[in-house]
DNA sequence: GCTATGATTCGCCACATAACGAATTAATAA
DNA sequence: TTATTAATTCGTTATGTGGCGAATCATAGC
């Protein structure tokens, strides 16, 4: 740890110091997701979702992977993950049963059984 | 947990998402400090520190006692602080060698050799 | 090449927050 | 009681942040 020891840690903070970072985190536990299945169980704006995930990404939260056109993001593996998992796992354990997650985890399930594309195309139609 | 756990949750990644919040959980690793010494340290106004010190209380991650006029803060101990451990201890670990940090540690020897007293009679005349 | 499309960037607005000094509170000391 | 003093609360200001829609970028498909 040298000098950027405080701007990488409070960068983490600050990266979970929101509810809707916080929910993507506690979804991610599942596996990788797209862009637009993340805009799906949070009901926010595109421009958004992909704003916290960038923030996710830069505070070495998530790590991302191009695929076409789609962008998938997941929580960061190896050594990469390694200042994090300890976080990661204490979130978990604070917010198991925290409604708003259990819930997330549910629409989850119904996400992840249709495809990305036909997700993003009801949204572009509007839900 | 119950439905508070996310109110508990965010309510203490946001006390950790200040630099000078992280600053003083660093120097309560040394034991309980007066805020005229935490003051001293940062060298921010009394209203400001007291804000801060009151934003970390809420959050769990000190606790208080009051001596007289004297209000003492110290990282909370026993089942009080079980949440709260494993996060000082991730920063602990983060930060051990960040130059603030360091420093801090520094100054806080010279701040708790003279007593708060004279500290405040000191703070009082403007330094 | 052109169009369609998933994702990001940009500009804007509303709201939250860190900092200060002034006023206030709570407790000691005169 | 009155004055002093450590700390907090309040009011204000400047800056930061989350949200959206519009514009842009990058890739797939025609």
């Amino acid at each position: 740890m040298n000098s950027e020891a405080m701007r990488l840690t409070l960068r983490m903070t600050k990266a979970l110091a929101d509810i809707q970072r916080v929910r993507i985190l506690m979804m991610m536990g599942a596996g990788e997701l797209c862009v637009c299945q993340v805009i799906e169980v949070l009901t926010l704006a595109p421009s958004t979702v992909s704003k916290h995930l960038s923030i996710l990404t830069a505070a070495g939260l998530l790590d991302s992977r191009k695929a076409g056109r789609w962008m998938y993001y997941r929580l960061p593996e190896g050594s990469a993950g390694e200042w994090v998992r300890p976080v990661l796992k204490w979130l978990g354990e604070m917010l198991k049963n925290e409604p708003v997650v259990v819930q997330d985890a549910k629409k989850m399930k119904m996400v992840v059984a249709c495809d990305p594309q036909s997700l993003c195309r009801r949204q572009r139609r509007g839900e």
